[in-house]
DNA sequence: TGTTCGCGCGCC
DNA sequence: AAAGGGCGCGCGAACA
């Protein structure tokens, strides 16, 4: 496969050369060279650091086909080898490979206030150089580190796709959006006051208790509850519902709206939908490998979370469609699938695992479904541990596999996703602490965290797969675009008479996955897809 | 006045 | 129904 190192300088063009050698080529229109070599055979590229580059190629009209982003592999590796948290940049990985001292770090703040004329000028020959020897090197390193080259391919595709995502936006009506706001909260008020729906329910608080009481404030609903005779240790939901007392009830729908007012609400918009396609698109900055399992993270935008009650403001563009994905029971599945247990495995073959177990667990659905979350979370209640028992029996694979993890986890060692992630180490104060209820309570968190490091880093890793294999089928068939991802869940734009062919696609595209990873397993991941005009409806 | 922290809840 | 794992976000409160 020809691999190509790339390096784009802060106008049109940039820097090309082949790896592991031959000269570096300046080209004055980077766009239209990579175009001209996509064409003529599908290199893989290597780039310094999507996040950073690839945003400014995609305003260019370039689009990458396959990478290698050698600052997201570089922090792989790092974990790998129990170094994590050490800089990730090429120049610190270069300095790391030729046992120099690590160059200082260049704060952004400061690039980012230098006037054009006073920074230095780029030295993208010398940029390319450096990067196709690192490359070189994590070449070498991958290799001898199981499934790592797989992975490091995997969070590349994700680097791509996830700049990929920012640039095409999610369909979104500001509109609808309005609508939905104003239904449940009053039109939108000048600023510094609250919308009229909220502050009558403050105000309903207040007079319920006799006194101002802002219910924005847990202190004061605390000492409010306490002066009526009802102290509670929390404000949380299910605390409040205890109790019987006016208060409550006008609280709790407070507490609903106005999570969606600060978090969801006119603002969020304001910051976050733009111009695009034929309508507006909710542009959030996603961070591949952001979460240390592996999932995504948002830099800002609040797009892993955006409430149901919101989604029905994401809307496809006059003729198109979204067909909304998501993979049912992804994590059990993957659980099934990495410690090889038979019997699991076979439920894994049924679309509906729970229902699947359920026989197992005295034919009580939700008592396999708290059975599996039990041990994939670590959940220890008296309900759960009976139920943990059961399956200790009958899918002891399964069970020893997290139970593994999580005992490695209590004695302070590292754990590995199925591909290789692997967790961060555990603090040097875990280490170095005694005995007492503060240290054991210590030790149980981090059995709980490695526990599921290894099946929730499976299941990203999954799911990146997922997006590799349906990406370049979406490309090759001129399907649609993809356009939101959200842990097991994706959405792809399209136009409607193509969201058939899009369903098919997605399907195949999660049989290629587990095919990847887990070659002949008999387990099943199947997706549930739906093709909609509003999110709203997907579920 | 600006920064950090804990809380509570949205999502998976 | 809540609880176990992972997050981001905005708030009030505390602190510098």
């Amino acid at each position: 496969m020809v691999r190509m190192v790339i390096v784009p300088d802060e106008g049109d063009g940039g820097w090309l050369r082949a790896a592991d050698g031959g000269p570096v080529t300046r080209v004055p229109d980077l766009a239209a060279s990579v175009g001209e070599f996509e064409d003529a055979g599908e290199p893989r590229w290597v780039v310094a650091d999507l996040a950073q580059v690839y945003p400014r190629l995609l305003r260019r009209g370039a689009r990458l086909g396959r990478c290698h982003d050698v600052t997201l592999t570089e922090s792989l590796l790092l974990g790998y080898d129990g170094r994590y948290g050490e800089p990730s940049a090429p120049a610190a990985a270069h300095a790391r490979l030729r046992g120099l001292p690590p160059p200082p770090p260049v704060p952004e703040a400061v690039t980012g206030t230098l006037f054009d004329d006073e920074r230095p000028p780029k030295d993208g020959a010398a940029e390319a150089v450096l990067l196709d020897e690192v490359h070189a090197g994590q070449m070498a390193r991958l290799e001898s580190r199981g499934r790592m080259a797989t992975l490091a391919a995997a969070e590349s595709a994700g680097g791509l796709i996830a700049a990929e995502m920012t640039f095409h936006g999610l369909p979104f009506s500001r509109e609808a959006h309005d609508a939905i706001l104003t239904g449940m909260l009053g039109s939108r008020p000048v600023k510094g006051l609250r919308p009229r729906h909220l502050q009558e329910l403050a105000d309903r608080v207040s007079a319920a208790f006799g006194r101002p009481v802002n219910p924005d404030s847990p202190q004061q609903i605390l000492a409010a509850f306490k002066s009526a005779g009802m102290p509670i240790e929390s404000t949380r939901s299910w605390v409040l519902k205890r109790l019987d007392h006016a208060a409550v009830e006008p609280l709790l729908e407070y507490k609903e709206l106005a999570r969606i007012w600060t978090a969801h609400g006119w603002s969020w918009a304001d910051q976050w939908v733009s111009p695009g396609g034929d309508g507006q698109r909710l542009r959030p900055e996603y961070v591949v490998g952001g979460v240390v399992s592996g999932r995504w993270a948002t830099d800002g935008g609040g797009a892993l979370q955006i409430p149901k009650a919101v989604r029905g403001a994401v809307r496809a563009d006059p003729g198109h469609l979204l067909v909304v994905a998501d993979a049912a029971q992804l994590e059990p599945r993957v659980l099934a699938a990495m410690s090889g247990d038979a019997g699991m495995a076979r439920a894994a073959g049924e679309i509906d695992l729970y229902e699947a177990l359920s026989g197992t667990f005295g034919g009580k659905r939700d008592d396999a479904k708290i059975a599996l979350l039990s041990a994939m979370y670590g959940g220890g209640s008296p309900e759960a541990m009976t139920l943990l028992a059961v399956m200790r029996q009958r899918f002891p694979a399964a069970y020893a596999y997290v139970e593994a993890a999580a005992q490695a986890g209590e004695r302070g060692r590292l754990v590995r996703s199925w591909l290789g992630r692997t967790c961060p180490p555990a603090s040097s104060s875990f280490k170095s602490m005694g005995a007492g209820p503060e240290a054991s309570r210590a030790v149980r968190d981090r059995g709980r965290f490695t526990r599921n490091f290894v099946v929730q880093g499976t299941a990203a890793e999954w799911a990146l797969a997922l997006m590799a294999f349906l990406r370049n089928r979406l490309r090759e068939e001129s399907l649609g675009e993809l356009v939101f991802f959200q842990h097991d869940e994706v959405i792809v734009h399209c136009p409607a008479e193509r969201a058939g062919r899009v369903g098919e696609v997605i399907a195949a595209a999660g049989r290629a996955a587990t095919e990847l990873l887990f070659p002949g397993t008999p387990v099943r991941i199947p997706m549930h897809t739906a093709a909609v005009e509003s999110y709203a409806d997907a579920k």
